[in-house]
RNA sequence: GCCCGGGUGGCGGAACGGUAGACGCGGCUGACUUAAAAUCGGCUGUCCCGACGGGCAUGUGGGUUCGAAUCCCACCCCGGGCACCA
């Protein structure tokens, strides 16, 4: 036998095109928008940013969307699976400014690099929905739901800060500032205020907080979201200048500590400022902080170690709760963005107010009892505040402060948040042009929707000279107004490239439509995503601004649900050597030869063997070979039995009558795997262990090779080819083909049969003080008095219970018996 | 500092509160071979023992339980997120 063993040989690099021939040929992975077709199921992958070549993070996450698209199929499931490319954005620009070539042609020739691969990988996309979100067919659509956000007021215009690199002349993304230094020329970044573009996140705050509720999101990935959203809860008190004339709401947590306010700060770019310090003794000192503060780098103000700074302005405002003047402080400590840009200080309190006291002698007032030292943090009784109050847990006093000054309007129970409205303005070439333009007589003016899309126009000079390139290419620039048909010009921001990635998901339920962004009835089908996967780095970027535009889109009327994932799975990273892989480790594993060599089958079914999916897992060539070795296994064994059996082949699938002996074995084994496979595969992605039954079976039909019947043999291993199709599917059709002739992904997912996962006997763990003493085998129909009795009876157990008393026995029926002795 | 994860053989990892270490790698060893590769088989947590068997073992220390890797308390270490957010 050994010497033709050679004739079996697995040859994945003849096996794998084949198969990939025959579904692209017949297009078995598309599906209709019919809705006679079936149940759907929407399964979707992040997609891609084509740069280079696709790594093997990208193997592992297709190859992980795939296995579940896969087993819903196979399960009676329509399933969409489509494929598109994040095709705008920054790394193709910056090499088109390096080389001249034009971002739309490297950003091609990478997708082409990609469409290569995932067809070489048997991905099974639906290749008939295929987009890019730098085709105009596309943007077109990115442009109208821009206009949508704006007719609505959720897009709007305002002075916010950028990152200004004083070199380069430049505005710049917060990716390319490292360390507070441009990328390029490693200037120190200053902060800017130009006139930006950003949308309305923040009103819908309390709405993508409730509503993970409803979600079957990982729990840490909504833990990450709800801390990003930062909602907190307290009161706005209201302090007035000296003179009356002028209200400074201030936002705290801390209502209780209220008394023991001593003094006052407002931010930097707090409006009134300047005005409060004019005359003042301090006015110049001011004047020079306010510039320096403006002008310095993000990484200074946010530095929390950082000694606090700050001038006073001379001026005082009054504590609404006792009428005491307290004096206004300018300092970086306070955000503009946060809360009103202003905050009542209580250096007996707060840690923060604290430092400042300390660095500038302000008084430190203690109005809460608590163990330590000022500043202190926690509850207790108050103390120094108002006869009304003092005493009082503080808890309680919040709420009685807070009720107090709301009956004369001196403040209020209020939440705040820290998410920030989402800028998507970018003063960079390779985006989605943001369609408006601006007249002269009528200002600000949405492009027509019947003249969208504005197409992105072809320059010679990416590189940003302090404006967006787009401003040079005057003649796309000069333009008409919509309104009065005078002359106007293009916005020449373009936008974040998070936008296009916002509603790709939607795009895909109708992506050839030339009406309309989609059609609601395919996305009302469709719709939301049954199971999206994707990275854990997107964890709150890409997966809030897709929630945001899913909630705002059915607030217009275009969708009618409220969450576009209802399920998430983050993958874990592939590391090499414990790292990270990087071209400068020089520990980076490329998916091209390592499928030249071993076949993406063997890839594929490594990297999910590897470990649990949503963990980082280590790569190892050994592993791999150990995969490859099963799969060689399996396929031989197949190859072997289905050339034995020839005189009958096409009997392979079919139940086996009345096994008995090994073949009774192995049959058992065989449905012990289908139901092992499905439940690690149903809603539990625990694909490592679901092959590792499927190398059990194949173990077992090894091993019980020359003493099974060949139908019995056929079974079981048809049934592992089936079981391992998800995985690696070029082996198991091939190997299931070869064994009944027939097409596995035509064929529904194994069912185990319960009476073969039963057996007529088992064997009893007997322990004694929960210490393992024997094994008896036992009938699986044994009473609990019975399975006591045969505990007993045990040899090792008699051994270990001679002598002393049974106090109690413990039975578990079915699996164990403990005895408990004195 | 706050909030999440996670610590199990030489390694990746398995284990509804019920036989710790499935499966794979590595190692040792055997078969086939002139030889090697490939392939197939056996052994492999650790210590004691000739064997039967026994002791010790899931980061550390306690607790609950007939029984704990799993539940509870305290601590240590590693990874990630947020961080002057009032």
């Amino acid at each position: 036998m050994a010497e033709h063993r050679d004739d079996y040989r697995y040859d994945p690099q003849e096996i794998e095109p084949r198969w990939q021939a025959v579904w692209a040929e017949e297009k078995t992975w598309e599906v209709t928008n019919d809705p006679a077709a079936g149940k759907s199921s929407y399964i979707l992958v992040m997609l891609p940013y084509p740069s280079g070549e696709p790594h093997i993070g990208h193997l592992k996450v297709y190859t992980v969307g795939d296995a579940i698209a896969h087993f819903h199929r196979r399960r009676g499931e329509r399933v969409l699976n489509p494929m598109g490319y994040d095709a705008f954005g920054l790394p193709a620009e910056n090499h088109a400014i390096a080389t001249g070539v034009h971002p739309r042609e490297s950003t091609a020739e990478s997708i082409a690099a990609f469409q290569r691969q995932f067809r070489r990988w048997g991905v099974s996309i639906d290749w008939s929905r295929e987009l890019a979100t730098n085709d105009p067919a596309y943007y077109r659509w990115t442009q109208w739901i821009f206009l949508e956000l704006l007719r609505a007021g959720l897009a709007y215009k305002k002075k916010a800060a950028v990152n200004w690199c004083p070199v380069d002349a430049t505005v710049l993304a917060n990716e390319q500032v490292i360390d507070g230094r441009c990328e390029r020329c490693g200037a120190e970044v200053e902060t800017r205020q130009l006139e930006q573009w950003l949308f309305r996140t923040t009103e819908y705050a309390q709405r993508l907080l409730d509503d993970l509720e409803t979600i079957d999101w990982p729990e840490h990935v909504k833990t990450m979201q709800r801390n990003w959203i930062g909602r907190s809860e307290g009161a706005l008190v209201t302090f007035r200048s000296e003179d009356g004339d002028t209200e400074y709401p201030v936002f705290t947590t801390r209502p209780d500590t209220l008394f023991g306010a001593t003094f006052f700060v407002m931010a930097p770019e707090h409006p009134d400022v300047l005005r409060l310090a004019a005359g003042g003794p301090h006015e110049d000192e001011v004047r020079a902080y306010v510039a320096h503060a403006h002008a310095a780098p993000n990484s200074e103000r946010s530095a929390a170690e950082r000694p606090k700074t700050g001038v006073p302005l001379g001026r005082n405002v009054i504590n609404p709760v006792n009428r005491e003047p307290i004096p206004i402080w300018v300092a970086d400590y306070v955000l503009i963005e946060y809360g009103t840009g202003a905050i009542m200080a209580v250096p007996g309190h707060d840690e923060r107010d604290h430092a400042f006291a300390t660095v500038y002698g302000l008084p430190i007032r203690r109005v809460i009892d608590g163990p330590g030292e000022l500043p202190y943090a926690g509850d207790g009784p108050l103390v120094n505040s108002h006869a009304d109050f003092d005493g009082l847990h503080n808890r309680d006093a919040l709420k009685e402060i807070v009720a107090w000054l709301a009956q004369d309007g001196r403040g209020e129970l209020s939440v705040n948040y820290r998410l920030r409205d989402w800028l998507v303005s970018r003063q960079r070439y390779w985006g989605c042009p943001i369609p408006v333009v601006y007249c002269e007589g009528c200002g600000l003016q949405p492009v027509p929707a019947d003249q969208l899309p504005v197409v992105l126009p072809d320059i010679e000079d990416y590189a940003p000279h302090g404006r967006s390139p787009l401003a040079a290419a005057e003649d796309w620039v000069a333009s008409t107004c919509p309104k009065c048909g005078g002359p106007a010009r293009r916005e020449t921001d373009t936008m974040d490239t998070f936008v296009d990635s916002s509603w790709y998901f939607l795009r895909y339920c109708d992506p050839h439509n030339d009406q309309a962004a989609w059609d609601p009835q395919a996305v009302r089908r469709l719709m939301p995503v049954d199971q999206y996967i994707g990275g854990i780095e997107h964890a709150i970027l890409h997966l809030m601004y897709a929630r945001f535009f899913t909630k705002a889109l059915a607030d217009l009327g275009h969708l009618d649900f409220q969450e576009p994932f209802a399920a998430l799975f983050t993958q874990g990273m592939i590391t090499r050597d414990g790292a990270k892989m990087s071209k400068s480790k020089g520990n980076v594993v490329s998916p091209g030869p390592l499928v030249d060599r071993y076949g993406v089958d063997t890839a594929r079914a490594y990297i999910l063997f590897i470990g649990p999916p949503d963990q980082d897992a280590d790569w190892s060539d050994e592993g791999l070979e150990g995969v490859h070795r099963f799969l060689g296994r399996l396929w031989r064994l197949s190859a072997e039995t289905a050339n034995a059996a020839l005189p009958d082949g096409g009997s392979g699938n079919g139940a086996v009558a009345a096994p008995e002996g090994a073949d009774l074995e192995l049959v058992r084994k065989a449905h012990w795997a289908i139901d092992k496979v499905t439940r690690d595969m149903d809603g539990r992605f625990a694909f490592n262990t679901a092959i590792a039954a499927v190398m059990e079976l194949i173990n077992d039909c090894s091993r019980l090779r020359g003493s099974v019947a060949s139908p019995a043999m056929s079974f079981a291993l048809a049934t592992a080819a089936s079981l391992i199709f998800p995985f690696a599917p070029h082996t198991g059709a091939d190997a299931y083909h070869l064994l009944t002739g027939r097409r596995v992904w035509e064929e529904p997912w194994p069912e185990a049969d319960p009476r073969m996962l039963e057996s007529d006997t088992f064997e009893l763990v007997c322990q004694v003080m929960g210490k393992l003493r024997d094994r008896v085998p036992a009938p699986s129909s044994a009473g609990r008095d019975e399975l006591e009795a045969l505990a007993l009876a045990a040899p090792n157990v008699r051994a270990h219970i001679a002598g002393r008393e049974v106090v109690k026995v413990v039975v578990v029926p079915g699996k164990l018996v403990n005895i408990v002795v004195r």
